[in-house]
DNA sequence: ACTATTTTTTTCGAGCCTCGAAATAAAAGG
DNA sequence: CCTTTTATTTCGAGGCTCGAAAAAAATAGT
């Protein structure tokens, strides 16, 4: 309630902020075109921008890129210089690392995937292995980029609300792992470190903005089901945890046996392995198998379509756990887009008369219920997007925002 | 995300914005006091309480008000101009309408209520009597303060998101009533019109900041049961409606009937008219009745408190049911303080067991999901206190935030 | 009574920032 | 080579906050 106080310099910091959200949405723009996505006046931006230059955030490009020949000075292009900085980025899933180094403009300098078993590995491990990792990237493009700036980190688990410490997975046993402040330490920057499904959000606002600029929902359906929200232009998250737990409202009391150890969460109805449990005819209390292959998973799927039975029923359970959550989600925030991604989203045609189903009951007031739906079945290069996102908007807004002082003092262009 | 652009003159906005809300907070302050709380610097706190002074936002008051006699010069008070302004609040609940009249300082100018049967009364007749009592009070408090310059209204029901819609509400048959722009024409001011669970959650967090300072949500129990929400140090609300529907989350499929009209809504199982359906062993589906008397149910309370059977047990169903949705409403927005209000907080203790329980499972990552839950009996008062806050902030943010141009115009000091 | 001390508040100049108007730069057209 | 057009920079005005110094207004002490 408080509030910070305001300075005649957050103003500039302010508008300076706005002026490179303005050339990170379109990737290039003259000063005439920041004038006008701004509204800020022309003697500002001219101010601004100058300033930008000289600091080597962004790079002046004289040579018109096809517009079409107007008469009049020509427009000085502006856009990020992809040599000021480099952010890391790193994506931990089930058995897998993938570790990627982006440069200040958006483009992939490199990128690896490793394949670790997870499950077994503790926290160290899986440190030592993404810094490696990073490492090795870090040498081996070293000389033509600028340095490493900032990290971003998604992983599939529950972490805390300061993108510090992740909680929870369940792709591995341990928890409380402080893979932010490890990073923060092994590279000397800042972390930010967020569930997996924050991150597909981020991405999802990004490269969809007319359908994801205002409030959303993208719900992961794979190991697991998670979810990021987006309301009001924020993204959402608790005040302890990064929340969202969408897959583990409860559905049934007292009901099928969830991999975090309660049961009747949605999970248990619409992960994989729940889906596969009831594909079976086990019982709803067996033990969560830890990884179903794809091709398996999508030979159970293609049965499911071709004939009537106990593997198709499994999709409808998994259909209406997954409608009776997005209702009770709906109860509390409103309908809003629904974006499903990852290998779930390969199985929608089963699930989708029942998710509906669940959502048609209108409420007096008549809102009714049936949101938009889209499917987006290969949710790593969306991870990864959303991360390297996550990563320059903080770089944008934290680095170069403050202005001369530090920045251009931490820069070394190779 | 293009955000606004930032002018030196929203510098001085926001600054008198901090320096009212630090007035507003701890009721007078002198300059010294609101250098300190605001982190201001003195020429600036100057600056900005004389701008206020002349304007007659705020009043000097020289005589120190009992503080200890210290050297040196006295601080000169300044606390707001009650005669500045006035504002409006109104609290439209089942067979109940309260209008009362707050002066910029908080004081109560005057208040009445009266019994109307909202059943069967119209839009048009609810806004009739509403503009009837208001202008009345108005009258018959001419000149001594300021005019009229904000009205907030609290209501039964769900609103739209911009408050200006009731959109459906339980107390009554019509739908859609457009009373916030129906006030501001009759009354010419601005209107802000909300659930009354979201000024109750204005209400607790202003009298009890150390406990609701940050985020919690504030429960109602009575005809129906709606939910405030803060969360991250703002009124939360959907992007539609004023969402936030606690009681019509979905408990059991296919389960009781409630009065939305849908079935296995939580406030099928724990609404006062569920618990007097159970008690007196009727069907679930059995139409809510429509009011239910407070020393009958008062009795009814007293029976399940000195004897088993089914009047406890119907308690213990209402607990099970509102434990059940706040422990998925902490899956999604990670534990937070709870405040019980109204007549069901006086049956917390036939419920809490109840409640206790089903938050008991804890997840994987250890959060316990046991939140601190408070009881406040009365509703009104403080669902009255909240709407007088939301016109006062709401004079302090948009009106006088504005500086010399409009408001000093504006204003007639009688 | 009068001066010294203490505390609060105001005044003043420096340093930012944005903006509109005017000036300058850099092209195509004729 | 001059005119027209469009983009960008320069310049002065007007705000705002801040620190330092000055002024105001009381008590304490002699």
């Amino acid at each position: 309630m408080a509030g910070a106080i305001t300075r005649p310099d957050d103003v500039r910091r302010q508008n300076r902020k706005l002026v490179l959200a303005a050339i990170r949405r379109k990737g290039a723009l003259s000063r005439t075109d920041i004038t006008m996505a701004t509204g800020l006046s022309a003697s500002t931006v001219s101010a601004i921008v100058a300033g930008l230059v000289s600091e080597g955030v962004l790079l002046e490009s004289r040579d018109g890129d096809g517009g079409p020949i107007r008469r009049g000075r020509p427009q000085v292009t502006l856009m990020p210089n992809p040599d000021i900085a480099r952010v890391g980025v790193v994506n931990l899933s089930l058995n897998r690392i993938t570790v990627a180094l982006v440069d200040y403009a958006g483009g992939i300098v490199a990128d690896e995937t490793a394949d670790v078993p997870t499950r077994s590995a503790s926290g160290g491990d899986l440190m030592a292995e993404i810094g490696a990792m990073l490492r090795r990237q870090l040498q081996s493009t070293a000389g033509n980029s600028g340095r490493l700036m900032h990290i971003a980190m998604a992983v599939q688990g529950v972490t805390d609300a300061a993108g510090e410490t992740l909680l929870w997975a369940p792709i591995m046993e341990e928890r409380n792992i402080g893979f932010g402040p490890a990073l923060a330490r092994a590279f000397g920057v800042p972390v930010a470190m967020a569930n997996d499904c924050a991150m597909l959000a981020e991405a999802l606002r990004w490269t969809a903005p007319e359908r994801y600029g205002g409030d959303f929902a993208a719900i992961l359906l794979s190991y697991g089901i998670g979810m990021g929200l987006y309301l009001k232009g924020q993204p959402f998250s608790g005040s302890r945890s990064s929340a969202a737990e969408f897959g583990h409202m409860a559905h049934m009391p007292h009901g099928a046996l969830c991999r975090c150890g309660r049961r009747g969460c949605i999970e248990a109805y619409a992960g994989d392995y729940a889906i596969w449990r009831n594909a079976l005819g086990m019982p709803d209390t067996a033990p969560p198998i830890s990884s179903i292959d794809a091709a398996v998973f999508a030979r159970l799927a293609e049965r499911a379509r071709t004939e009537p039975g106990v593997e198709r029923e499994a999709f409808h359970i998994a259909g209406r756990a997954i409608g009776f959550g997005l209702n009770n989600l709906f109860s509390l925030i409103d309908p809003v887009p629904i974006a499903l991604v990852g290998p779930g989203a390969k199985v929608f045609d089963l699930m989708e008369p029942e998710i509906r189903n669940a959502l048609s009951g209108a409420f007096g007031w008549g809102s009714n219920h049936q949101p938009e739906i889209r499917c987006y079945p290969q949710e790593h290069p969306l991870i990864l997007q959303g991360c390297a996102m996550t990563s320059l908007l903080a770089l944008d807004a934290e680095m170069f925002s403050a202005g001369e002082g530090r920045s251009s003092a931490q820069i070394s262009a190779a």
